[in-house]
DNA sequence: GGATAGATGTCACTTAGTGTCAAATTGGCA
DNA sequence: TGCCAATTTGACACTAAGTGACATCTATCC
C-alpha cells in the first residue's frame, strides 16, 4: 500500500483500484483537515481519531494514507514548493529563472478555494518554526524536493543526477528556496501585502543563482 | 547500577543536580547503543526496551533523555558536524576556511575509541539514506546546526543572525556540508581510503564558499 | 548527620500505528 | 446492464511508543 513518500512507479492497474488522481485528492483532503486541527489545537492535542472523524474515514484508513501523524501535514506543506518544482520542470533552457518564475506567479489562478488553501500552507509553514513534529514534516518534504531538484539541475547541466556537484547545487538551491519560503510565510502571517511577494520571486531566483555559484539560474545551451 | 566513579563530580550545580557534562555523556552512551541496535536489526525492529536494557537504565529514563526513538540517533549523527561547528566557532577571522579545517583534521585525536565511534557515525549517516526515521533525525540535526551556523556567520559578517542573507548563507552552507558528509560516509562505507578524506576537507571549504557566493570562507576584516 | 533537590524506577494509562480478515467499492468487460 | 477481479475500507485485536504520578534513591550543602 503505497507508503506516502515514495514516487508513483506502478501505474498499471487492471481493475478495481483507485485512480492515482483520487488517491492524491484524498491525501490532500486529509492533509487540509489535519492542518486545520493542528493549527487550532496544536499537534499533540490532535489525535488520529479526530483527523479521521473530520474527514469521515476510519482511523485505520487514515494510517493507510499516512505513515504517522506528522506526515499528514506534508501534502499541504509541499504544495507551494511542489508547484514551484513543477514549474521548474518545464523551465525552458533559453529562459532565465526570474523570467520563468515571474511568468508562473502571474499566471497562477486566484479563486477563493485556492486562497483558503494558500492560507493553510502559510499557517503550516509558520507552525513548522515552532512545532517539532511539523518541522520534521517540513524538512522531509524539502528532502524529497531536493531529489527532484537534482534531476532538474542534472538535466539542465547535462550531468548525471548522482554527480556530487549536481547534488550540491540541488541541496543549496532547495535550502535557499526553503529559507525564503519561511521568510515570506512569516511576513504574510504578520500581515505583509502582496507587493513584497512580487519582490521575493526575484529574491528566490537570485538566491538560487548565488547558492549554486551561478550554475543554475541563467539560460543554458540547448 | 552505574558505578560511575570518575571525576565529573564538581561542576557547576547547586545541589543534587546532574552536571551538564554528565547528561551529555549519558545521551551519547544511549545514542551509541541505539545506533548499534539500529544498524544490526533496523529501527523498526529495535524497541525502546532493548535500547534501555543495552544501556542498563529503565525504559522510563530512556524517554526522559530522548523524546522518541528516532532522536536516539541524533547525538551520534551530530557528532561530526557538531565537532565541525565547534571548530568553526573558533575560526579566526584572518584565516581561510581551508586552512582552519585542515588544522582541525590534522590535530584530531585518533585513539581506538574515537575510531569505533567514527564507525558508528558513518553507519548512521549511511543508514539515514534508507531508513526514514533516521533520515528525520539526520535532517533535524542539521536543522539545529543551521541555527548555530547562522550565529557563526552573523558574527563573521557583522550582521544580526536573523538577517535574511545570513540565514540564507547558513542554510546553503549547512546543506553543502551535509551533502559532502553523506558522500564521504558512503565512500568510506564502500571502503575508500583516508587519502580521499584529505581532499574532501578542501571540497567542503570550496563548497561552502560557492554556496554562500563567496561570503563565507575567506579571511575577513577583524 | 539531616535537609534539599534533582535523578531514577515502578506502575498505570493513553494513543499511535499494524496485522488480519470480511465486507464494500471500483473499473473493466461481456 | 450485471458479473468478475483487484483493491480499498472498516472493524477488531494487538503491540509498542510515550506520559503522568509518586515513591525512592543519591549527591550536595549546611
Amino acid at each position: 500500500m503505497r507508503s506516502d513518500g515514495d514516487s508513483d512507479t506502478m501505474n498499471d492497474r487492471k481493475s478495481g483500484g483507485m485512480s492515482e488522481r483520487r488517491q492524491q485528492r484524498m491525501r490532500l483532503e486529509i492533509s487540509r483537515a489535519a492542518a486545520r486541527l493542528f493549527w487550532e489545537h496544536g499537534v499533540a492535542a490532535t489525535s488520529g481519531e479526530q483527523i479521521a472523524n473530520a474527514v469521515g474515514i476510519s482511523v485505520r484508513t487514515l494510517w493507510r494514507y499516512f505513515r504517522n501523524k506528522e506526515s499528514c501535514a506534508e501534502p499541504v506543506l509541499a504544495r507551494d514548493v511542489e508547484e514551484c518544482v513543477a514549474v521548474l520542470r518545464r523551465w525552458p533552457r533559453e529562459v532565465s529563472l526570474e523570467d520563468h518564475l515571474v511568468e508562473w506567479a502571474t499566471n497562477r489562478p486566484k479563486n477563493p478555494d485556492q486562497q483558503s488553501y494558500d492560507d493553510a500552507v502559510i499557517k503550516m509553514t509558520v507552525l513548522a518554526e515552532k512545532e517539532p513534529d511539523i518541522r520534521v514534516a517540513w524538512l522531509m518534504t524539502h528532502d524529497r524536493i531536493e531529489r527532484e531538484m537534482a534531476e532538474i539541475i542534472a538535466d539542465r547541466l547535462h550531468r548525471p543526477s548522482e554527480d556530487i556537484e549536481v547534488r550540491l547545487h540541488a541541496a543549496t538551491a532547495t535550502a535557499a528556496l526553503r529559507v525564503i519560503s519561511e521568510d515570506v510565510s512569516a511576513a504574510l502571517m504578520a500581515g505583509a501585502d502582496l507587493a513584497s511577494i512580487g519582490n521575493s520571486i526575484k529574491h528566490m531566483a537570485d538566491a538560487v543563482r548565488v547558492a549554486t555559484g551561478g550554475a543554475v539560474g541563467d539560460p543554458v545551451d540547448p
